[in-house]
DNA sequence: CTGAAAGCGCTTACAG
DNA sequence: CTGAAAGCGCTTACAG
């Protein structure tokens, strides 16, 4: 920084006020200077008064890193995310989980995972441990057998955990929305309009979400004794770029479409430029529906009816789910059994399905 | 987790490994272990393997927090956001902000600020001191005077910052883009398409970022001959409803109008809506610009020119500023003066603007 | 090559 | 109401 240009790199090392100095200075030994800091009882009035003004003098404020080795508790929960560069999931979660922590007075410790299927993940545990985090929440999406070392870590792990969109396990705490029930709804609600040749395009197939929403398509086109085929179906990567493909290719491979579900919004997107450049009209020859329900959908053209899921909720509640569970296990509770939270996603009805 | 039902609560209190353990069970001394584990040499080869064994055997792992304690260095990076729900700034950087610290071997302390112009700075500095953080990454954007607490307080920290999306300062390590350039190359390609009618939707101009893209605007009209007006000019708050309302506003304040310089790439989304709602074609009857360069923009409808920046780069730049001054000082080096890094943006010329 | 001592900055019993 | 002692889990000199 060398605001003060004059001071030499020993300012680095200038002396750090300790509880020491403050007992020093106010002719009391450090346990005073402890109990005033910590703001408990029988303390004589006068000394802690005495003491509140050579702290704030001093401008001494307690080492929270001694005071968790010595207490066992961090205050601290480690948040491991994986593909934060997704706008549609993890970074709207985070936001949420970020909240919820400062509400409650809980630190972050962030890890992003470079890869999703990253090999090792004991060094990444045992860092979160070794800093001796309270909890720890998995923000990673579910993608392929990625989550295999539950088995056989989890029991080595002795912080509480807490999962974020995965699928439900016995004995764990996963927070997710019902990815099932949400293609649902987006294709019950195409079929309501009177479109019997939906189309889907999917996520990569391998992530745990895109597969739930590929298969609430698949059963509501069945509850409505349609088959679904493969030439319904397209496959891309979340990205716009990948959505304008799939659509393509799906366009030629099921010409009959009237509809499409779109696994999210920004692929939702992709297709939505592709119709228009082909002359498509939405929604009269190719009903629309997306998923994630960011608040630019509202403004694509036309604008977009999308499954709607609050991940600032999602990660929000994992939080407070976590939090929880830490304290009670703090306070010497014995925790209920894990219990995991559904939420439930929404469907906004707009202009790509529904003339105004 | 209750993984194991029949654990009482005591499991959450189960003895974790010490340094003291492996000693016992390897029967040499605490040194002896933590030369082992550190890797050190003067060790002998028998004494080393049968210590490294027990380490194994009982799944020992070095308590970050006791080292950080002692060698009053945490490789923890604290790092302040806020707004990171506007997708094109802070989240994105964020990103790039998480890699590189990963990739360098330091971990991440969050802290997510409400509101942008929270009055009481001081306790959040002081949480991230107190738990040692090796340097400070303040990633919140500058808003009317939301960093005049910079003067007072700064000269009290004690670790090196870095300050990312805010006007240069002297002494102050600031990584950012060059807001104004990137104003005036969106208005001059405009200008270099013929347009002499180029309004300005702004983002909220109490943001430094979005007062330097308006000043690139003015500037750039300026050397143009072009004298910019209030008329010309509406300012949003980044989001898309708030630019469909600027949009329409400015519709009505100045109708003449052939072009739009859009501050970010939100808000140039609902413009596009607009514009097609009201039969307005693009580039034709108006050009539009948009800022941020988001991956979505190449999707929209047309596809939007727009101003880039690379915030990942923008964060992963900071961190790595951050880290080489920390440490140079804790090598003992003198750090230079303080560096800042000005990133170029760069435009993207797409439909909006060319008729491909 | 290895260990006894002291200490990082605190808090937790335990006396008085 | 207050303090001396012990200790959280390590590392840093210092002896040997």
């Amino acid at each position: 920084m060398m605001i003060t240009i004059t001071g030499t790199i020993t300012m680095r090392h200038q002396h750090r006020i300790t509880i020491k100095d403050v007992a020093k200075t106010a002719g009391v030994s450090t346990q005073t200077v402890s109990r005033v800091a910590n703001d408990r009882p029988d303390v004589a009035v006068a000394t802690r008064k005495r003491v509140l003004q050579v702290i704030e003098a001093l401008g001494y404020r307690p080492s929270e890193l001694a005071r968790s080795l010595i207490q066992q508790r961090s205050y601290m929960l480690g948040v491991v995310t994986a593909g934060l560069k997704y706008m549609g999931g993890p970074a709207r979660a985070l936001n949420g989980i970020a909240s919820q922590a400062e509400e409650l007075g809980y630190a972050i410790l962030l890890k992003e995972l470079s890869h999703f299927n990253t090999g090792d993940l004991q060094p990444l545990l045992e860092s979160l441990l070794s800093r001796q985090v309270d909890g720890i929440l998995w923000a990673v999406p579910e993608i392929g057998d990625n989550h295999c070392w539950l088995e056989e870590w989890l029991p080595g792990i002795t912080v509480p955990m807490a999962f974020l969109s995965m699928a439900l396990r016995p004995n764990l705490v996963v927070i997710a929305f019902d990815n099932l029930a949400g293609g649902r709804l987006a294709t019950q609600h195409l079929l309501s309009i009177g479109r019997r040749y939906i189309g889907h395009i999917a996520g990569p197939l391998d992530w745990w979400e895109a597969s739930q929403r590929k298969l609430g398509w698949e059963s509501a086109l069945q509850d409505a004794g349609i088959q679904p085929k493969a030439s319904h179906l397209a496959e891309g990567n979340w990205s716009s770029a990948s959505g304008e493909a799939a659509f393509s290719r799906l366009l030629d491979t099921y010409p009959e479409m009237d509809a499409v579900f779109v696994a999210n919004d920004q692929m939702a997107l992709s297709a939505l430029q592709v119709a228009c450049r082909r002359g498509l009209r939405i929604p009269e020859d190719l009903a629309v529906v997306g998923f994630d329900g960011l608040a630019e959908s509202a403004y694509f053209w036309p604008s977009l009816t999308t499954v709607c899921q609050d991940q600032h909720q999602l990660g929000s509640q994992a939080v407070f789910s976590l939090v929880n569970r830490i304290e009670a296990l703090n306070d010497g509770i014995i925790p209920p059994d894990p219990l995991s939270v559904i939420l439930a996603p929404e469907l906004i009805i707009r202009e790509s399905t529904v003339k105004v």
